[in-house]
DNA sequence: TGGGGAATCACTCTTTTGGGGGAGGTCTAT
DNA sequence: ATAGACCTCCCCCAAAAGAGTGATTCCCCA
């Protein structure tokens, strides 16, 4: 039986180039909408297995529109399919998540591909987007020679991100109570933060450590 | 010019299958190495702008490899090809600065797709690999189900993952300072912590929030 | 050779946190 | 209606953490 594509986006234009371009192509397009808020109850009766969804929609974003499917029926597979390249909608995005992430200036050739690919459990993505996932791991050295963190330091906090306390640290350490809240004190100093739980959370969001 | 391309792969004959592969489809292979505790020195010399990079190799592993090549020549792309393909050594890559992440079973075809895709800055990454990348987005309702917080506990978490003292936390949410407080005490209790940094580090890490 | 940063440790003082209670209200499900 | 959750607030007390100040080494480098 032939692979269920849902289609949300709000051009009725390309909406509807996408519908003739998949249903060409042995695609069954079990709906074409041009707005999500109904997302959930969609998925809900017509079961599609690949859901292309726009961001920018009137109403409900595509953003909650993944988060909306995701809810109702967890195992439908939804790609993005958007202009929109910046990191914060792109990670609301996968937070949300969706299992792939298209840029519009994608080809017709690489959709079919993407859909294949996400139905086989992978994760499609336009190579701008993959690469700026990738470099949301990148960590370490980066971070800590921002704020110029010394070698110690940098072991210090990393105990602390563990969520030790001070006299585990020191303990961890071989250092007394003091030289370890000496450092503590250095280290809030040079991230701009008043606290430890200011510290942590700095440290582990932006990967100092 | 033709690309240059490094490959460390400690199997002598996967390396030299790969070497005449490559060169039979127009690349200049600038080195092959069974081992990788040399790299930094090696892509300073040769320049390649591709690097295929092993894990498992005796001495250095090639996570370590991807370190000493980002270190010392930062935009030289690394693609790690391996069989591994657990959570641990895949994400230990990527934030080690992989490009891209293949495994072994990849076909030619696609293993010179990977090259051109991560010289026009994009990721390459096998199927599976992009998938295990992208859930590890997903977050939110997951982890606070997981631990049964209620929403009000998901709430002050989330300020507190942000570095706010109680104080703050009872202002921002209009909640006196003690209820604040009976929340933390549910939260620690129910996250197996003893302390808010405890708390905050594990709401991170495991994208509870 | 002198300055400066890093690393080490010490003392005091105040504020914040955590742990132990308890208590009254709402709401839901049985 | 009764039990069990949340949510809300209160008290006491001890431990931990933060802020300020200062001192001693060691090592690098200008």
């Amino acid at each position: 039986m032939p692979t269920r594509i849902a289609i949300f986006e709000d051009n009725d234009r390309l909406r509807e180039t996408l519908t003739h371009l998949l249903q060409m192509n042995d695609y069954e397009v079990v709906g074409n909408y041009g707005r999500c808020d109904e997302a959930a109850t969609i998925v809900r009766v017509y079961k599609p297995d690949v859901v292309l969804m726009d961001i920018d929609m009137p109403g409900e974003s595509g953003i909650t529109g993944v988060k909306l499917i995701k809810e109702a029926r967890p195992h439908t597979a939804v790609i993005m399919y958007t202009v929109f390249e910046d990191d914060e909608k792109l990670f609301q995005c996968l937070c949300a998540g969706a299992n792939g992430y298209l840029l519009k200036k994608t080809s017709p050739a690489r959709l079919f591909d993407a859909i294949q690919e996400v139905l086989e459990g992978g994760a499609p993505m336009s190579p701008t987007i993959a690469r700026k996932v990738l470099l949301s791991f990148q960590s370490g050295a980066a971070g800590a020679k921002k704020y110029d963190l010394s070698a110690r330091e940098i072991e210090v906090l990393q105990w602390l991100t563990k969520g030790y306390s001070i006299k585990s640290i020191a303990s961890e350490m071989n250092l007394a109570f003091d030289t370890v809240r000496s450092h503590l004190k250095n280290i809030y100093r040079k991230l701009h933060v008043n606290c430890g739980k200011e510290a942590i959370a700095k440290a582990i969001s932006e990967r100092i450590v």
